[in-house]
This record gives structure tokens, C-alpha cells and sequence, in this order.
DNA sequence: GCCAACGTTGGC
DNA sequence: GCCAACGTTGGC
């Protein structure tokens, strides 16, 4: 099953299957990553360098399904909720699901994501809503969840939108 | 600051 | 297992 399949399945399943099952699903997959930037800016994850950052807290079982299905080198997009909202910048995946050692019920757990680089142009959520092409995308969809899968479409259309 | 959406909790 | 109450997220 492809990861946006297995997204929009209700219920969805508690595991995400790729590679075999879903032959035109490339071997790497894209997600977007929201944080609110007072709390943890993109600035700050740039300055953690090479080494990233734990992506914790997360505590939503559909945003556990996105973490436990990425997996290394996969990219992702940096979202800036609440002040900004835009797309600005580009991590990618250097450790695949381990437990959150800030989750006492030891049920979730987290990745760890380095920033890769900077969009030339930020893309604002009024773009991305202005964009019929990406009507689809979860941000607009399922706009309360804080880990989300990027198709490999929506993720093509958004860089081009942040070069123009 | 308001409020809609939505997940979680807890009483029954 | 239902559902009302409550808390949180996040756009506006």
C-alpha cells in the first residue's frame, strides 16, 4: 500500500507498507514537519548541524504511523506553524523510529531529522492554498496534524514554487 | 483572542 | 461502548 493510501485509509493501518507491494513508490518518501518557531525554529535546527535533532513529543497515534514510516535519507519539508506558516526550509531522516524517552508510557517514540538546506523562497500556506494542484496536500487536509506525508507530486510542485 | 476541528478522558 | 466534557492545535 502506498504511504498516502495508507494515509487516507479509515481506520488506517497500524503499519505502512512500501517498496514491494507499491512498485511506483520511489525508494525515498517525503514528509512535512511542523513546528512552531518560538519553540523550535528553523534557525535552531540549522545551527544543530550535522548531528540534527531528536524529533520528539510527538504524542498522536496517525503522526506515530508518519514517524514510523520514514525511513533513512528520506526528506522532508519544515513547516513553520502559527507565526510564519510557511514551508522554509528541508531536513532529512539520519535515525529511523526509536522509543521517546519523554514518553513515560513508552508508546511513542520519535526520529531524528538534520537540516539539509534552506528553500530559496519560502512557500506560504496561502500559496499552497491558492495552488489547486496541491488542494490534496495533508497541511490543508488534516491541518491539525503535526507529522504528515508529502506525495512525491506535491513535493515537486511546492519546490517549484519556492524558486519562483 | 477567538473558535473550529479533533483527539482524549472519564462517567455511566 | 457511548458520548459529553475538556484540552490542544493552529488558522484567522
Amino acid at each position: 500500500m502506498c504511504v498516502r493510501e495508507a494515509f487516507l485509509a479509515k481506520p488506517a493501518p497500524a503499519r505502512v507498507e512500501r517498496g514491494s507491494i507499491c512498485l511506483e513508490t520511489p525508494p525515498m518518501a517525503h514528509w512535512l514537519y511542523k513546528s512552531e518557531p518560538f519553540k523550535w525554529s528553523w534557525d535552531q535546527q540549522v545551527k544543530a548541524g550535522a548531528k540534527g535533532t531528536h524529533w520528539d513529543g510527538v504524542r498522536n497515534h496517525l503522526a506515530k504511523q508518519q514517524l514510523q514510516a520514514m525511513k533513512l535519507g528520506d526528506t522532508g519539508f519544515f513547516y513553520h506553524s502559527n507565526e510564519g506558516k510557511e514551508i522554509v526550509g528541508i531536513v532529512e531522516v539520519i535515525r529511523e523510529f526509536y522509543p521517546d524517552p519523554s514518553d513515560a508510557t513508552g508508546k511513542f517514540g520519535m526520529v531524528d531529522i538534520k537540516a539539509v538546506k534552506p528553500l530559496k523562497n519560502p512557500v506560504t500556506l496561502a500559496t499552497i492554498k491558492a495552488e489547486p494542484r496541491l488542494e490534496n496536500m495533508a497541511l490543508i487536509k488534516f491541518s491539525r496534524l503535526s507529522v504528515q506525508p508529502v506525495t512525491d507530486e506535491e513535493w515537486d510542485i511546492v519546490l517549484s514554487l519556492a524558486q519562483g
